[in-house]
DNA sequence: CAATAAGCGAGACGGTACGTCTAGTCTTATA
DNA sequence: TATAAGACTAGACGTACCGTCTCGCTTATTG
């Protein structure tokens, strides 16, 4: 690993290493331990390089993890109800599955960690206010509930059942949500 | 503190005290460190005690959490598929807004540290089958996803969207799974 | 290992596996721990039978390494000093280095614990006395130094350099101090 | 107590102030027990920094210990044999005395903890090297016996016997060991 | 011969220390 | 002046061992 010096200015590629260093220490199937020392060792880092630009071990960690969770999974569907609500599910669904790791690192922290509940809860408005825009396009009065029960499902796959949030359980879903929805 | 001695039989006493000075420890508003000694100091315990008998610290922070949440909550309705359920809703609901916060530590816990995880998978795990038993009794078909649908909204709100579980959730949610349901 | 109960008299047996177990742990050579617990499990013994009888595990030790030492050495020559010596001091190298475990594990005992200390202090006095004794016989004159001199080397060879207590030294050591005797 | 901290190399000063912490504590004549937390907290130091150090708490003892008793003992007498054996003696024993304590300790921790075994050995190696030096240097042959009976008998009234260390046992020793050496 | 007394094997217990691990701070030397 | 390196303080973790305690059993002794 060789990266150019910066002289006094912040090293962005450094920057770069800690987040991508953190990520594959989060998501490394071995299950290896998330330490300071471990993921400056991963980034060729010394240790005050990271406390100097994060405060904590979990402001790293999470900022690693909402890198990795940007990607928006908004998908339209064939421009009915239960189209555009499977394709919004089935979308969503195989997401999760992907970022399995980041999301339940990062709700879990979110449980003990103010400031990790807060840029999660952030995360999780944007992902409920789009689901409720595609219901209200569709005409649905009060989708507030069924939009909890989407993301009810999705999570409480990913933290508690661990069951897989495979294709098929989301076009069923969607098919259980239209039966409900009232228009 | 004193305790009677069992001999070479376990001492349900000094496990029950553990389980107190655990909980205690965790709901401290002081916000103590829930550490292992602290909880043998507290408990009036050697640490060894408590190693015997847990595999960790999560271990013990568990039992201590799920046992406060051990209330079963399986009341009965008026015997139709709607009243039941309403039922059944409304006082997981309120069981779940008790335990708020031993119910998030454990499950953050469980994200991180894989004997949380089983512990908390076996507590879910039998509610579910709780939820399950009384739909089949009511003829449901296939009640995977309502069971889980309930389930998701009510952890939904205690992880991410800390939204409060009130009564009135509970029957609007109770309605909207009864008109799911196919019989 | 079965061993008959003995009612409410002290058990025989049972103190004898115990300061049998005690003595091969200490002479392990493959320097397993001497605990209290490996003393009772190996003697099959429950530790209560242990403390009943012993007030430590110090104690127990003692008891077995000054059983094992007891063995007494002194062996005489052809009646001239130089034989005489000679011989005695091949049979202590020999029985020393044949005890060896037992003596450096008790004089290490002895410089922390006081019981120990009295006890090897009163086993040294007696095989000093017997040296003393057969000096004097032959009528040398202050044997003082030279009784230090002889068991300084042995047990510096026990405890320090760790050099073997071979014939061929006894042999050795004999000529010279015979040389230095005043007769 | 302050101590400025020297960055990425060792901190000589947090050495010293460990091997002090371990003196007193082994010195202490209210019989403070000898922990590693207690060195650790009365040299103002972290555990981790003992143990980066030194593989055991008896390898801070016996550095503790040996650093005391490090004062070189080698005094030369008037070029004659008898001289300087009696005055190397004389001031061995002398040396010895003062450090009773320390080295009966040393000595005793060295019977069973193999580390400690290892540095005491290296220590008295070093002492009977300068002591056959000595010997050689006046033409004396075969010198190794004559060195093990010296300090032998120094070993044996401080571990066994507990007689003292005098100048006139020093002296008469001196004049022994002249007698027997062959030149 | 029943009742009692004590020794025994087992093993849980309170306590204390060990040696390891990690978070976050600090200093040096380099670029 | 930012950085890599890595030593440092602090303190929790899980393990090992000591000496105490109780249980349930067995065998002698006593009444």
């Amino acid at each position: 690993m060789h990266r150019e010096h910066t002289g006094r200015r912040r090293n962005e590629a450094a920057r770069q290493d800690i987040l991508d260093a953190a990520a594959a220490l989060i998501a490394d199937p071995a299950g290896a331990a998330v330490t300071v020392d471990a993921i400056a060792a991963r980034a060729g880092v010394g240790k005050q390089t990271i406390y100097r630009w994060w405060p904590s071990k979990y402001a790293v960690m999470l900022d690693a993890l909402l890198e990795r969770a940007r990607a928006d999974v908004v998908e339209t569907g064939d421009g009915t109800l239960a189209g555009d609500l499977t394709a919004f599910l089935v979308s969503s669904f195989a997401g999760a599955e992907r970022g399995r790791a980041f999301l339940t690192t990062a709700a879990g922290l979110a449980q003990s960690e103010p400031a990790a509940r807060e840029m999660l809860e952030q995360f999780t408005r944007r992902r409920r206010e789009a689901l409720r825009g595609l219901l209200e396009r569709h005409g649905v009065t009060d989708p507030g509930l069924l939009v909890e029960q989407a993301y009810g499902v999705l999570w409480y796959r990913l933290m508690l059942s661990h069951e897989p949030l495979d294709r098929g359980s989301a076009e069923r879903l969607a098919v259980l949500l239209t039966r409900q929805a009232v228009i």
